[in-house]
DNA sequence: TACATTACTTAACTTAAGTGAACGAGATTA
DNA sequence: TAATCTCGTTCACTTAAGTTAAGTAATGTA
């Protein structure tokens, strides 16, 4: 599992063994159940994830419903807003699947990045290069039809479409569940067509 | 002018003389007039932003159809995801009125990053917070309709709706001109009744 | 096993956005 | 000045999402 960590940070920056071990030595790798919630709204936190295997999802509960904003999978990096911004959490979020992750935390990153000042660098890369999909992910949603975005999703992230539930699906896309329903009746009809 | 971007930097680190200097030095400053084209599809290009007085716009063309994605204005700064991914530009960047801004380079930043440490920090910190703060807008706009979007609008960048023209905002809102005033003919009348 | 709960679908009806067309006000240009 | 263009608005019509309700299948629980 940890080799995943690895790779993914040799895409990067290159490790020496030393600092490698002294990833592995703060203790960061976390196996959670299916159901598990790691973030409740109103709870502070300073902890960032980054997913080796499974899904999470973060949502918040409005007027009593749900509302899905997002899902990380393999290989996905996830730090929640009120960590940045040091506020109680708007959100929560649960382990779609049972999941293998890292938990970090903020006060050990600042550590590790002032000993490393190669993770300040892969830190800034990161981010950017997160806030640059993340911009062309709400470009495309804006943009786009209910229907579109389905049809996108089901291209760029087919495996979500299999894993995760139509409701909360439906809520990713910014709908209501019978919405999602009726949708994908109207493509199966046209298919036909 | 100087004054605003010291300002803006000082929320995050505080700078020297020497380290204000290096900066005045590099010569990033610029005036350029209303409609002035930034950056157009399929350019490749190295600059940021950051817009000291006046507002920038970002769009596509979409089957000859301008479809506005962002307004960046007074202290918001912007480095386009082509910069980022190193690829062809998928939009345009213009002024929607004469503006004052910086326009850096990134092999700019690459060194002065490496000189200053200080500024690899600044920009690790801008990016995550910048990350954030995209992600409760992206987060807001999925899960409300295109006249709660509008009264948000209205709450948070009240300016926009002044400086911007309709059509313009229309599609950043994610809808058509017409249903924008629609929408807003409809807010007016609840409003009387 | 029986019962309750949750997930997903379908249907009828309501509401609002998309579409195409028309109009007037301003700005721009020949 | 007259002609043109752009912008914002309004209207009638179409299309699709929201809402409410119902039914069925799958899952979880006593």
């Amino acid at each position: 599992m940890q080799e995943i960590l690895f790779n993914f940070i040799s895409k990067y920056v290159s490790l020496t063994e030393d600092e490698q071990n002294a990833l592995v030595s703060l203790d960061i790798f976390r196996s959670v159940k299916k159901g598990t919630i790691l973030l409740k709204e109103g709870q502070k936190s300073k902890e960032s994830y980054f997913v080796l295997k499974g899904c999470i999802r973060t949502y918040y509960v409005l007027d009593g419903e749900e509302k899905t904003t997002a899902f990380y999978t393999e290989m996905e990096a996830f730090t929640p807003p009120c960590v940045i911004n040091k506020t109680p959490s708007e959100y929560y979020i649960s382990c779609v699947e049972d999941t293998i992750l890292t938990v970090s935390n903020s006060d050990m990153e600042v550590e590790v990045n002032s000993k490393f000042p190669k993770f300040e660098i892969m830190c800034r890369v990161l981010s950017e290069e997160l806030l640059a999909k993340q911009r062309i992910d709400f470009d495309e949603f804006k943009t786009s039809s209910p229907e579109q975005r389905y049809l996108n999703l089901l291209q760029s992230r087919p495996d979500l479409i299999q894993r995760v539930p139509q409701h909360q699906l439906a809520s990713f896309l910014g709908i209501k569940p019978q919405s999602l329903s009726r949708l994908r009746a109207r493509i199966t009809e046209k298919d036909k067509g």
